[in-house]
RNA sequence: GGGGGAAUACCCGAGUGGUCAAAGGGGCCAGACUGUAAAUCUGGUGGCAAUGCCUUCGCAGGUUCGAAUCCUGCUUCCCCCA
């Protein structure tokens, strides 16, 4: 096996990388690997919570993949039964827990995900249940004398929720503990992370020298924000891409992106060369906007996929047309309705028939064109086949009659 | 085991007998402006057969003409002491 040079490594690694610890020990690390031949043990693990991966998890995915490239091991974790403890990292309140039986459906689906961007054919994947459920009392307690409550506390997001009076159930404490053994289990080179995880890494060094092992080193990304621009982005909070959404989901969603987010999603989502960057940046934030969707999309779909997401987007939102394929919705009717519950009733647009009324008094509803407002709730409609509704921003359908 | 505190709409949070479907903020929704960015402005944000009616302030009772507000019991959570 041979290796590119550690410089050029280096520079591959550092992209998109906020902090490496301990810094100084991986030049050495990657040396030691050329001059052997041994690829470096790369660590990523990842909690099967929910179904969707969205782009925060593939950041660390990413480096992954390039660590694969570069001809390094992947070694993913399934974290199974760190699932059923939930992750208390950056969290400011206990994660709702899990079944062992959703956990391992999960699973399933984020492998299928995971291959999307990670080389799976190459790379390791260990479930944390093969050596978490056989573990006795006995030791259970020789991995929790590791650690002291006092170190505990200095996690940051354990001392908030001290200070704010908020509850930190004694599972939780383990769930550092239980990372962290994991790295001693599969003999982890470096670990890929976001930086929230600096305090799990760290414990794995400890527990790793403790056990005579060589200490990981933790490459840890920024956190990526949602489309909201200010929260992580988060399946809870709502504000995510998910990497199995349609390319034109996708690009509806990148274009709402605050402008501001821009330079970081191209340098932690793409691997577009820096200076290209910001010659892209330099241009209209619309502009850069679409490449950078168009970058992304072309990823998980295919290129030709991504440039009809972008015709199409600019087709029907930004030209405000009438899109291609509007949903059809069939009705029976006979008699004229009111407007509202046409709206609510019949085509299922709102909730309510109170959020139909708010909807159409506020002038969000239109017929047939656009600009062809109808704002009284009590209007008779006579519906005819092929009549197309427009209701808020979001949702446009054709009333099909039987 | 003992003591103290708290529970209000999606979230935070005001409200201590009627004027409370409940201030204010955030979020969200709709509209204007725009590049479906940001900022800004306007309106909205429990439900319904809708100038009215019904349900909601942890749960269950009670007092009262009238309760988010007072009383009793319960549940949950937090803090302190042990």
């Amino acid at each position: 096996m041979s290796f590119p040079p550690v410089e050029q490594q280096l520079e591959v690694i550092r992209r998109g990388v906020e902090k490496i610890v301990p810094e100084q020990e991986l030049a050495g690390k990657l040396q030691k690997s050329r001059d052997t031949g041994v690829p470096l043990r790369i660590k990523y693990g990842i909690d099967p919570t929910g179904i969707d991966l969205h782009l925060g998890h593939t950041v660390p995915m990413r480096k992954m993949r390039q660590f694969q490239e570069l001809g390094h091991q992947a070694v993913i974790i399934i974290g199974n039964y760190t699932a059923l403890v939930g992750d208390p990292s950056g969290r400011d309140q206990t994660r709702a827990r899990l079944t062992v039986e959703k956990v391992e459906a999960n699973a399933e689906k984020y492998l299928e995900q995971l291959g999307k961007v990670i080389d799976l054919s190459k790379a390791e994947v260990h479930r944390n249940g093969d050596w978490f459920a056989n573990m006795n009392f006995a030791e259970m307690l020789e991995l929790c004398s590791k650690v002291t409550v006092a170190q505990l506390l200095t996690r940051d997001d354990f001392s908030k929720r001290m200070a704010s009076e908020t509850a930190i159930s004694l599972h939780e404490c383990l769930y550092p503990v239980m990372q962290a053994w994991d790295s001693v289990v599969i003999k982890s080179d470096i670990e890929l992370g976001g930086t929230e995880q600096l305090y799990s890494f760290m414990l794995a060094r400890d527990m790793q020298r403790d056990q005579k092992l060589a200490e990981q080193i933790g490459v840890m990304s920024p956190i990526l924000v949602g489309l909201d621009g200010v929260r992580r982005m988060g399946k809870s909070l709502g504000n995510y891409i998910g990497i199995a959404e349609s390319p034109y989901e996708m690009m509806k969603k990148f274009m709402q992106l605050p402008d501001a987010c821009l330079r970081m999603y191209f340098e932690l989502l793409t691997e577009v060369p820096l200076d290209e960057v910001n010659e892209i940046l330099a241009g209209h934030p619309k502009t850069a906007k679409q490449k950078l969707a168009s970058a992304i999309i072309g990823e998980y779909s295919s290129d030709d996929e991504a440039t009809a997401a972008v015709e199409q987007w600019e087709r029907e939102i930004s030209q405000k047309e009438m899109p291609d394929d509007i949903e059809e919705i069939s009705v029976k009717l006979s008699e004229p309705v009111s407007l509202v519950n046409l709206i609510s009733k019949e085509l299922k647009l709102t909730a309510t028939n109170s959020d139909a009324r708010r909807m159409i008094t506020q002038g969000g509803v239109w017929i047939n064109e656009r600009g062809e407002r109808h704002t009284d709730p009590h209007e008779m409609i006579a519906v005819t086949h092929g009549m197309i509704i427009g209701c808020g921003k979001k949702k446009i359908v054709k009333v099909v009659t039987e």
